[in-house]
DNA sequence: TCGGGTTGCGATAGCGCTATCACATATGGC
DNA sequence: GCCATATGTGATAGCGCTATCGCAACCCGA
């Protein structure tokens, strides 16, 4: 009865100084022989190495990085997960990260501004030595508070004409421009567009206003554009498409923000017997895997994905190694799939 | 030339100090007025919430989780995020975390034990409250490391006969074999089962044991189990109807692992001219919102991936909340979605 | 053999916070 | 009006690690 709570709540964690005693060395050097192997003579090294494993030491982070202010950690910050996008962008920072030990942590804002900002100031409370956001588009404390931090920041996916830090993307209003003039050049003269939460998702929306230069451009009058109030999925496609040709049945073809909304059309019209492309185009966004399973297969833009998430993990990897990038805006390709259904 | 490095590296932080010295009082007070408001009189706090606005404090986590020992985070160590059953789960978790300003650190194992104990020992050196991460098989070291470090660990999706602490779930076996009767009873004898690495996801090699059982049951030669070497992808779906329909041209079904591979299939089967379920039947696994969108529907089982997320961090929040759980081990129910693919 | 450089190691002093306790003041019962 | 209890606040001492510097021990050319 007289130890219960002795040990302050605290588990007996094995710590540097318990593994010094073992090897019969200094703390000091049990720290080194950890972090930089080189520097700590062969024999003593193979002693702390050994007390390492008989003792199961597990450096404490916190303590290491209140100390030294690194953390070797990185905040990746996404609007969405159900997107499979996201997954594939945090698959290609995580495969450049890893080598360098560098740990990721992942914060979903779901579209928000103000979550964002929230997770900015969480994160940041956790010393990160890099910080990657999703986006440009930032509240003004955020980007004070990535500003003053003074580590490497990116911004992916979006191109920012003036980045926080650094940017890697593409521009979105180019590539809405160009499915635009393709959609044109097949002969389709009233295309709608169709996005979800476009007042929060820019990207959508900078597509959208990409579709509206090239038929301006072409002196074709804009159709009609939605703006769906739940996230996108394979579903709100499909019911879309009742709304849409209700609202405006001459239309002739539909460039939707992603290809999960397309596809969701696509099968929609699947079953209710609409001609894909005859009656209706259908075009997406993003070049998904699935996107080429359907049949009719989905017209598409293919996004770097994975290259954008490498490319951002190497500026900030070469960032931290000292090296000043000589391109703090990278402009990623896209690539128009055109297939059947558009 | 002579203050070049002088503040070592590091930003000159607002630290509760400073706070404590603008408002007056002493650091312990700034402490308590940000942790618990209640404690600390109304004026103090007051002065301390404007000091802190302006200044733009923000807490050092590190240094407060080395001081306390408690850090409010979880880590969520999932197999995958390409897959759409897991951000679902981690919605769930996260809709119940952040309430309580709990923090998920979220890790990918990619379905390889040995990178979840390497993701488990990292994780753990940042003094988690508690765990979460997804199956019951681990390594021995794994085990060891979260008994050892005497937070609430759950283990979700499967069910734990013998869990490391608790685990939400459901039987992986059970709902295999209760497709497999279903299948049965549609008339099914010659049923296949494709699935992905299933030597490493090992809820999906318990579906097709699931399946094998109720096969024996009845009385019914089972039939071809293959495992594709590569991630499931509705591509890869596809591709395996004609690898199976090569090798084994007299079956009349395939359960498939999961929805992705099964709509896969069901795609492949609408190009190529084969019809669902006439020459072939095709199952799926985890009712995603897509499965009932295709056509024909996709028979599948529907999995509570929402709520076991939400189950397992309740059973977090409660234990951290110094309450004893009744039940160790929930068992969650699935549910047979009986459509027109089988 | 010697001096100057190199190398390897350990003692010390924080990093910024919180647990703990001591102390000052407020509160209430009689 | 007194003492006992409750309440609020601050000083102190770490949490476990790493930056820094000083000191041995070693190296090498002259």
């Amino acid at each position: 009865m007289a130890d219960r709570n002795r040990t302050r709540n605290r588990k007996n964690r094995v710590t540097a100084k318990d593994v010094a005693e073992r090897a019969g060395v200094g703390a000091m050097t049990v720290s080194r022989a950890l972090r930089a192997p080189a520097s700590v003579s062969e024999k003593l090294r193979q002693k702390i190495d050994a007390a390492v494993a008989e003792l199961g030491y597990v450096p404490n982070r916190l303590a290491g990085g209140l100390a030294s202010s690194r953390t070797r950690t990185v905040p990746v910050l996404v609007p969405s997960l159900s997107n499979a996008v996201f997954p594939d962008i945090v698959e290609g920072i995580s495969e450049v990260l890893q080598d360098r030990d560098l740990q990721i942590l992942l914060g979903n804002t779901h579209y928000s501004l103000a979550d964002e900002e929230k997770l900015v100031s969480v994160y940041l409370s956790w010393s990160p030595d890099a910080f990657i956001l999703t986006g440009v588009e930032h509240s003004e404390q955020t980007r004070r508070m990535l500003t003053t931090a003074n580590i490497p920041v990116v911004e992916i996916v979006d191109l920012a004409d003036d980045p926080i830090d650094m940017s890697v993307g593409l521009s979105h209003v180019g590539a809405g421009r160009e499915m635009g003039r393709y959609l044109l050049s097949q002969g389709y003269r009233r295309i709608a567009f169709v996005g979800s939460q476009m007042d929060r998702d820019m990207r959508s929306a900078k597509r959208a206003q990409g579709l509206g230069v090239a038929l301006k451009e072409a002196g074709i009058e804009p159709g009609p554009v939605v703006s769906l109030a739940h996230p996108s999925t394979v579903r709100a496609g499909g019911e879309s498409v009742s709304a849409l040709l209700a609202e405006a049945p001459d239309i002739d073809a539909v460039f939707f923000a992603n290809d999960d909304l397309a596809v969701g059309a696509l099968l929609a019209c699947q079953r209710r017997g609409i001609d894909v492309p005859g009656t209706l185009a259908i075009a997406g966004f993003n070049g998904l895997e699935f996107s080429g399973e359907v049949l009719p297969r989905l017209t598409t833009v293919r996004t770097p994905r994975f290259d954008i998430g490498r490319r951002a993990a190497e500026l900030i990897v070469a960032r931290l190694g000292g090296e000043e990038p000589q391109n703090r805006r990278i402009n990623m390709d896209f690539e128009l799939l055109k297939r059947e259904s558009a």
